[in-house]
DNA sequence: CACTTTGTTCAAAAAGAATTGAACAAACCC
DNA sequence: GGGTTTGTTCAATTCTTTTTGAACAAAGTG
């Protein structure tokens, strides 16, 4: 009972090293665990699905972190199950998702919108807060701060989809 | 001896507080410590321009935590330092810059060139190591995927600019 | 020069985030 | 039901990053 899905069952071979680092790095950039940048790696660098237990053996992760890489991964659309080839497996396999639009796509919906959401929502606040200063030099500046807050994010709000068209070719 | 800089020496008021945590939040998000969050946050709503010993005091911070907040802050062109009024004033004030234009700038610049950089040249040696692939099938599935990096940076970098032009108003 | 004021540096401590692993659930099989 | 396989959850641990604070430099002042 082994599972060589790929051809090797441990130890990543250098290229595969070289390409799991590589997303361990970009996963970084934006925020995210290492974990992630592996699992995502891994799955970018095989030619077939991977197990949840093919990704423990070969990355040497414990099946916790596996398990919610993925689920995160899958949030963000950025792996998706394998169809299964019979209807004889019940184990699932995960493969990812390479068009660089759907991954951008679920990064802002998942990671950037939300924070937009509720700055929105406090900035609101603020300007409640704002208006209620007595002294009118005063409030006067601070509701142009305000203000210039409430355009950076609508700015913000702006220019996602049209960076999410442009990285759709 | 005392410098009561803006019409208050310690404890923010609440006004302060919110926009702090805005910025404490904000800077959360793009992968910087809240520090820098702090220390720009009290720049961005105030009428004068601070000294690191302001923030010291206003923000409960050590001296070593503003240097060094301050430091990034000016790599990025978000903070910059005021005129002095007279000549007979050796202690440096800061002020924020507060156009989005600047600031997206600046992280762009400081934070995302430098990985897109690296990023390319991570390609270049993984372009290399598949090449030498024996399995020609293989071989074309690995470049297949190093061609998709390679154009995922591409996407990337043609994007930048076109943020920075939206952002510029 | 001795003394103060302002700011930087960096090793050590604290805070925070990710990972582990063991316990648990769910689904399947005999 | 008892046993196995697959996957999830979450408190405890480990690892990383940030912050602190004391020592140090630099520059001004009397």
């Amino acid at each position: 009972m082994d599972h060589p899905t790929d051809g090797s069952t441990h130890e990543l071979d250098p290229l595969q090293r070289q390409v799991v680092d590589f997303f361990v790095d970009g996963v970084r950039v934006l925020g995210l665990p290492r974990s992630i940048g592996e699992i995502y790696g891994l799955l970018f660098i095989s030619r077939v699905p991977l197990s949840l237990d093919d990704l423990v053996h070969r990355l040497n992760i414990s099946k916790g972190s596996a398990s919610q890489g993925l689920r995160m991964l899958k949030s963000l659309g950025a792996v998706r199950e394998a169809e299964s080839n019979g209807g004889a497996e019940r184990r699932t396999y995960y493969e990812p998702a390479v068009e660089l639009k759907r991954l951008v796509g679920g990064f802002i919906r998942e990671q950037i919108r939300p924070h937009l959401e509720s700055g929105k929502a406090k900035i609101n606040r603020l300007a409640e807060t704002a208006q209620q200063v007595e002294d009118s030099e005063q409030r006067q500046f601070l509701c142009d701060r305000v203000e210039r807050l409430e355009n950076w994010l609508r700015s913000g709000g702006r220019v996602l989809p049209i960076i999410q068209r442009i990285l759709g070719q």
